[in-house]
DNA sequence: GTTGTATAATTAGAATACTAATTATACGAA
DNA sequence: TTCGTATAATTAGTATTCTAATTATACAAC
């Protein structure tokens, strides 16, 4: 049997490839479907609260931004009283590019849970969750 | 509960971040440390082998190893009667290194695995080795 | 109020990753 | 033998990712 972390790169990679041969359909490079799956259901947060969840650092989130912005997938505006932050806003063709890669990201987990029965797919997602407490302790 | 597809990026990215973390303490990059891992038990694989494990493209690999090679951790060889192909080699020291970084993933994966059972813990890889092969199906 | 510290976003520069196109080699069929 | 096709590696160009350093803003303590 293959080693866990072997395992934890493939199954994401495979993934990760199967998301991006749909978003490059519709326009978007590979660091976008994330994003607007985030900001699918957590539109106006700001920068680094985006970046923590995608698990990128804010510098990295900045140049995604950015090439979203000048494809008018999104706008980043400020908000009364706070000059500091940058909440994140998608214009209607960036909504419509979200709700589609929600539904790439359904389909492919639908995909991905094939031939496991519920219980099983709930077990697998339990013990990812272990997984990643346990990671996110060590790390530090 | 998360989605399936944000389990695997998050596991990932936490294994990934762990790994890189002890590499760079001993002078390698963030791509380095999967090719050191397969070449532990795979010395003097071709390069399109070599990619192909490792779930990135040829032309990526190119850019890995030429660095690897500059730093003195492999050396690349062609066989009597294959003019085309190109196999890798490590040197003492890219098995110095090799040495070290199987014992980081070893660790990482130990720790990855606390607060599950034997059981869970193969229960874990054999979903994943599904999902794995669900995704690989639908790739093509 | 001024000063110091913390926080959010950005910039710069390097490494990794992709695709598409190119080069070189191998090999089968006419 | 030569021609066409397939294969392995590489190059070029773009996007993503990181770290370290910088800029701008916020806020607390004096």
């Amino acid at each position: 049997m293959e080693s866990l972390h072997y395992l934890l790169m493939k199954s994401h990679s495979l993934m990760q490839k199967c998301i991006f041969s749909q978003a490059q359909k519709i326009g978007l490079t590979s660091g976008q479907p994330k994003i607007l799956d985030y900001l699918y259901e957590h539109e106006g947060s700001d920068q680094k609260t985006i970046a923590s969840y995608c698990e990128i650092e804010p510098a990295t989130l900045v140049s995604i931004l950015l090439r979203m912005e000048q494809k008018g997938l999104i706008e980043r505006r400020q908000k009364e009283g706070n000059r500091r932050s940058l909440f994140v806003y998608m214009t209607e063709k960036g909504r419509n590019s979200a709700e589609q890669i929600h539904m790439f990201f359904d389909q492919y987990d639908k995909e991905a849970e094939k031939n496991m029965t519920e219980s099983e797919v709930n077990e697998l997602k339990r013990l990812l969750t272990v997984v990643c407490e346990n990671l996110n302790r060590k790390e530090k």
